[in-house]
DNA sequence: GATAGTACTTACCTGTAGGAAAGTGATATT
DNA sequence: AATATCACTTTCCTACAGGTAAGTACTATC
């Protein structure tokens, strides 16, 4: 009797860990890929044509940077602005909603440069200890 | 001349804006994917062993769970432990390292909540504005 | 008139992430 | 003796992310 207890117990465990993963995996779902993140932080640097776009990034290819920012404007992050002078302009402009992705950003960037300074380090060790 | 040294001036910014995505891209390289952030949570919430952290996933296959682990394995974000005793055990341990990657999934976690309430409250929108 | 830039589209291809299903060998339980 | 649990492995498969390369229609510049 106690046992099955307990055994209902760590079920529930797994269940509202289920739970609180969905969040999670719904982040995942509109961030994860290579690109989503860089654009959105190149698009916050100032740069809001497609040409500026491409340029800052690392070679982006041109079918997936449409692709992209197809996606991200779905996800009512960034908007498709028409600008009808001549010659015509077309601008990507960042959503006010994608002020909220900032601490993501941000919290990725620092990982990222801590990470390669482990790394750094970890080679540094290894050359110090084949001295 | 002065178009130019303006010119350049923008190569520049675009140069420095691909430098800063770098450790985004690092970070990305680790994080990017359905499962491996999933893990790491369900791991900090407790689950230690193979069959626990399945069964906390939602429908995550045998084989792409070893694949994960070991990921995070190669990446140092946990350790796999053999527990010599009868019958033999085997525990997937977080290293200290792991506790670098919370603010993370801190805030995936707070953005996906935000972000399932945002298209409930624009469903709801919908529905109030069709009566 | 030629070249270059803007903002893409189209077609094709590869690699990998991830899923489905079954099997395995050791132990443990009933 | 039969079934279940643990911790996987193996095989097969599909879908999609992403890359390569070329083309296009318009405009701008030299």
């Amino acid at each position: 009797m106690k046992e099955i207890a307990e055994k209902q117990k760590q079920k529930q465990t797994h269940y509202n860990c289920a739970e609180t993963i969905i969040p999670l995996r719904d982040a995942l779902d509109v961030f994860s890929g290579k690109w989503k993140i860089p654009i959105l932080f190149s698009m916050m640097s100032g740069n809001e044509r497609y040409t500026d776009i491409q340029s800052s990034m690392p070679c982006i290819s041109p079918k997936v940077l449409v692709k992209e920012l197809k996606d991200l404007e779905e996800h009512k992050l960034i908007k498709r602005v028409i600008i009808d002078d001549y010659p015509i302009k077309i601008l990507y402009k960042l959503e006010p909603y994608a002020q909220t992705v900032i601490p993501i950003i941000e919290t990725l960037k620092t990982w990222g440069q801590n990470h390669r300074n482990k790394l750094f380090r970890a080679k540094e060790e290894i050359i110090n200890s084949t001295k």
